[in-house]
DNA sequence: CTATATATGACTTAATTTGTCAAGTATTAA
DNA sequence: TTAATACTTGACAAATTAAGTCATATATAG
């Protein structure tokens, strides 16, 4: 419960290595497998999810590979977990999606910290860049 | 990913329930089934896990069933939340465990966040308490 | 004694996660 | 133009975890 995925640990990992590298040439699957040993189809496919979220561009053919799409410090790490594994959900009871939830008195005496742990999860990712990773700055 | 698990919401709600009954006389299974629903087996396995874990008492034989076994001001949710889950890891490379991980320089780069979330929702989690949820204070 | 409860551990079933593969399309260096 | 390189897509499989059930044993109030 309340671990962090593979995908979400890989994805972030590849966005990190993407934020070191030139910025200019593209970097292959087959390179950031090199550096990072993800398992090289599954990188794949989180970089399309990457890329079809607006994260990452790529370039196809011989020399071809993916490149930030954006300033690092635009992209929020909350941006990143979203696209590699759909919004962030600790629960099904926030604000959006009420009416899915609560139909019991005592069930929503709970919701107070579920709520809670949702918001709180939801503020660090989202106040944190891959600027701040890249350049070890807090 | 990040998703509370309903061993969490059902273990939350069981100790919810006990918080609100009058304190004295134990609730059976039976009793918090028909409160909240809880599939009866299923809560079983959790309130036994409760009990090794020195949450709640249990009273066998007829007119049985359990109780808190501290002030609820003394049951921090985390206590509950490791009760029936085991301990709240987010990763597997926090101060305890860090030899386990960060192998490699760059996987490193991407620990902060998650560490600063592991931190950040172990500190909710054990600064609410039980009497929190069943005084409805902050 | 008996009805009511918990205790325990094994066992299913379902869902999710993680990872692989194949066949195809697109691009470019040379 | 061609070979090499890389992305695209969708299906699939293995592994793990979560969720839920059951049978049997044990304890106690009345």
């Amino acid at each position: 419960m309340l671990k962090i995925s593979t995908r979400c640990r890989y994805g972030l990992l590849a966005m990190v290595e993407l934020g070191q590298h030139d910025g200019q040439t593209p970097m292959s699957v087959q390179d950031i497998y090199q550096k990072q040993r993800i398992p090289k189809f599954y990188l794949q496919q989180l970089l399309v999810k990457l890329r079809r979220n607006g994260l990452v561009e790529s370039v196809r053919g011989s020399k071809g590979g993916f490149v930030l799409k954006k300033d690092p410090k635009q992209i929020k790490i909350l941006d990143i977990v979203k696209a590699v594994e759909g919004p962030v959900q600790l629960i099904f009871c926030t604000k959006k999606a009420k009416d899915r939830c609560c139909r019991r008195i005592k069930e929503c005496l709970t919701r107070p910290v579920w709520v809670e742990l949702h918001e709180v999860v939801n503020k660090v990712l989202s106040e944190r860049t891959l600027h701040d990773l890249t350049q070890n700055l807090p």
